[in-house]
DNA sequence: TGACATTAGGTGTTATAACACGCATCATTA
DNA sequence: TAATGATGCGTGTTATAACACCTAATGTCA
């Protein structure tokens, strides 16, 4: 039962521990996943990130998002999100606009080229996590989200 | 129950599925965890590659390992070994030797140096586990490790 | 109001990842 | 053994991530 993924990683000794062999489960888990959702998007022109901006940005419809927010926002740490919308403006799939009250501000929304971008993509995703995840019944994915919230729980 | 995750993304729409809630689990999962590693990680002057590295030649020794063989067994996919090693090799953490019979192959050892990093960092490492997995009990651990073994299984 | 801190955002620079390609070595087979 | 293909590894180049720093705008309080 234990071992799996030592087979896949040709390894010859055991984990030293449990909590080594979970952690590297989550490592390799997301690895696998993160490598397909991005081959997935590949065609599209955009990367994980810029999907996940693009999906965040249209959820803040019809308002947009400051940088900062939409920082707070992304799943995973990103410390140069200024440079991450420069491409995606030159991609045309947001705007900025200087915030006139506190001139401090921009606001990021997206565009209409983009919002096409993220519905078609929808399905698509849809597609991806039924192939990814699908041979999961719903027990199993509820107890592993269940899970992974407990260990961020002491992780945050 | 559901919906923790919506919270730390501040999130006002529920997921769309199941399948993404437990996708974007996995990935903000290992985000929390792979941060904290590597900023453990830091003062020590490596990278969480590097590290995973020098763990492989140490499991691997006395004997080294070819390039291929080793980017195998990373737990992430490594398009650049080659120069990932160039930079282990100017710290002093590994040694390569071109293999005479076969002269293709560059067998990768650890020095004296790296295996004094790596022998170091396993209790910084095992308490950096106990901190960001300790509340999970046994039972949890195996359960989790039981589930994403079982995403892998479809996935590769 | 002026000095100071705080906040939001951009910039400069270096390091690393990603991708395509090239070269050398070895295996295979006519 | 010469030709062809496969294998292992390195290199060139571009894109992106990471880090520290800088500027402008706002808030705060003597």
């Amino acid at each position: 039962m234990t071992g799996s993924l030592q087979a896949e990683l040709h390894q010859r000794k055991a984990f030293t521990s449990l909590h080594q062999e979970a952690h590297l489960n989550i490592v390799r888990t997301e690895a696998a996943l993160g490598d397909d959702f991005e081959q997935m998007l590949k065609p599209y022109g955009i990367s994980g990130t810029q999907f996940n901006v693009l999906r965040i940005l249209r959820g803040a419809e019809p308002e947009g998002l400051c940088r900062n927010e939409l920082r707070d926002r992304l799943v995973t740490r990103m410390p140069d999100v200024t440079r991450l919308l420069d491409r995606m403006e030159d991609l045309g799939l947001i705007v900025r606009t200087r915030d006139t009250s506190d001139r401090r501000l921009v606001s990021t929304g997206i565009t209409k080229q983009g919002r096409r971008l993220v519905d078609d993509l929808d399905e698509v995703v849809q597609a991806e996590h039924q192939r990814s995840l699908g041979h999961l019944n719903k027990k199993q994915l509820a107890t592993l989200i269940e899970l992974l919230t407990l260990v961020r729980r002491t992780n945050l």
